[in-house]
DNA sequence: GCGTAAGCGGAGGATGTCTTCCGCTTTTGC
DNA sequence: GCAAAAGCGGAAGACATCCTCCGCTTACGC
């Protein structure tokens, strides 16, 4: 009886495959910020510089590519806030805000509008919770109303998606000023 | 040489044909608003009753359908922002931006991501001229600060549409909260 | 009432995208 | 170095969606 573990469940990649993974999410994210979510697995795999065979054999459907996307974006927010709640004074909150609207802006943004893929739950739970604690400090050091909500912050990080994903209009639209007329608002009234 | 005008370019619609379209019209935007803008030709076509080839009889491609419904929403937009500018004190503003958030909520609202088609840019620059001048009522008035922009509100607007169709996640999300926000940020800072 | 023009439905062709499959190539462990 | 395992590319299958077409039905003008 040398061993009763059994194999590992995923054996090491190998060192190309490694690289090649590494190149389609790279792409993937390029493609889908530029083209919208909906762009083809033949544009990815081109990006990428490998055959679209290739992908399916690390990501067995287009659905987990994404998925895969959307959990290193979540884990991104996850250290933000992480850093933000080391800052001091009530500051943090808006701190996060910005940056989540910088990450938002990259290519790893694109995959802001699967927040609601159950596979992420657990992280996204945890990124909630985070935000809470900013906006609990805030509110305490009185940088922010006391009625305002966890939705009402979430719904800003949404309301940015609406306003960079906006078709092109004929106005200056800028995602960064929308954030901080809501960061106004969010100010309690003196 | 009894008449040398030319037959009128298009001639009445027969009475069933009409009614046809009218209820084309109207389930598209209920399809449209219920499963988002890629939702296929045949569902529209159960919703309304009729075969495919009805509607493609009465709009010779699906981007004609969706181009419709987009004239019928800025055709609603400018005139609330007509009866908007009838309003006292600058209150115009805030009221026409609450209203176009209620109409972007029913199923016209569909059409918002459209804004950037160039058949609608007539209707758009038009709609976006009576922004400007509710704008400058409210700033007269001193009810908005003097720095706010023509694209601020057309982002809050757009905004709204990230909120809206958010998916759907664990926290209470609010278009009309989100709204309030951004008017409130709007205000100048006593 | 009746003839004609307009309208209708939905099968099926055209097109585009996701996914599978398999012969060939590259890496790895010895 | 070599054999075996892992990886690779891209053509072709599976599937969905848009749009066309044509025989049948309905409304309209006289």
């Amino acid at each position: 009886m040398a061993s009763v573990i059994p194999a590992p469940s995923t054996r090491p990649l190998r060192a190309d495959a490694a690289a090649n993974r590494a190149r389609v999410l790279a792409a993937a994210a390029e493609v889908f910020h530029e083209k919208g979510l909906d762009a083809g697995m033949e544009d990815v795999a081109r990006r990428a510089g490998v055959g679209v065979g290739t992908i399916y054999r690390r990501f067995p459907s287009r659905a987990d590519l994404l998925e895969t996307l959307l959990g290193d974006l979540l884990d991104a927010y996850a250290l933000e806030a992480e850093l933000a709640l080391a800052m001091p004074d009530g500051t943090g909150l808006a701190h996060f805000m910005r940056t989540v609207g910088e990450v938002q802006a990259t290519p790893r943004g694109c995959a802001q509008r699967l927040w609601s893929s159950p596979a992420a739950e657990v992280r996204r739970a945890e990124v909630h919770a985070r935000m809470t604690e900013l906006l609990d400090a805030a509110k305490r050091h009185g940088t922010c109303r006391t009625d305002v909500t966890l939705g009402d912050l979430v719904g800003i990080l949404l309301a940015l998606r609406g306003v960079r994903e906006a078709p092109a209009l004929r106005v200056e639209l800028d995602w960064r000023r929308h954030l901080e007329l809501c960061l106004v608002g969010l100010r309690p009234t003196t």
